[in-house]
DNA sequence: GGTTACATTGACGTTAACGTCAACGTCAAC
DNA sequence: GTTGACGTTGACGTTAACGTCAATGTAACC
């Protein structure tokens, strides 16, 4: 839980707690800091990460299981946070969208591609196993 | 279609070729080799690659486009590759599966999180188009 | 008020995955 | 016989994504 919670007050967390949280290390938030991915507010030098902050950084995480680079993350999610409002802008945005997620059906194509091989090499496995102990 | 195909002879290609079709550099062909991914044939001091290269050279582009590292990649495609005789080879070849299939789980998951997501962003696009025409 | 624990900036180091020459070989074509 | 087109081996350069100090601040605890 964050350190300073209250019960009526909106959640701030440290720097140490959110890289507890997601299991990273406090230099890697201030290298997504300085790439523009995250922006925290300051109470004197010290970093204070508010929900906001929460959520980007888990954007960004899940970003990083899936192989983006920082920079196509930061890409996409300042498009995620800031409202469009021109048509010509949406129409960017939508194109954007339309080839990320043509990228991530690929990779869903890759995965199960590769899941039905595991399954294939498991179960070759048992049966040799299996072979093995009846002899 | 390889250089050499005669109806009769087993298919070869060059390292040209073998980019062209994945659309990588030979430059990064012989990169995988240094790093044990690829191991082709040679005609003195050329390189050759039969249809087993080929196939490891498609694994390892698809563990590219899944985040794998080329040491993972490696591993994972020896391990595939090498036939595992003891038991003992054979359970820790099962744990690796696991741990993968893990891993591949946990990133189709993630890509359905942003698939949604995605689909969200889109509506509200379209709502945002329409309201715009409408006006 | 001194230590302990956590925070900050800045600088340099490191690893992965190639890119980019350079210098050379070779084989077919002209 | 020389000119491309393609291939080879080094060797060095580059980018991304942090790791790893070092020097310093500061807030709380004893």
């Amino acid at each position: 839980m964050p350190s300073s919670a209250r019960a009526d007050a909106a959640p701030r967390y440290t720097i140490t707690e959110l890289a507890h949280e997601f299991d990273v290390t406090p230099r890697a938030i201030r290298f997504y800091e300085d790439m523009g991915l995250l922006a925290p507010a300051r109470d004197g030098r010290h970093r204070i990460y508010a929900q906001r902050d929460r959520t980007r950084l888990r954007l960004t995480l899940r970003g990083k299981r899936l192989g983006l680079s920082l920079q196509e993350i930061k890409q996409l999610v300042d498009m995620y946070d800031s409202p469009q409002d021109s048509a010509a802008q949406l129409q960017a945005f939508l194109e954007v969208l339309a080839s990320h997620r043509r990228q991530l059906e690929r990779q869903r194509e890759d995965i199960d591609l590769t899941l039905a091989e595991i399954a294939q090499h498991e179960a070759r496995c048992h049966e040799l196993l299996a072979g093995a102990r009846s002899r």
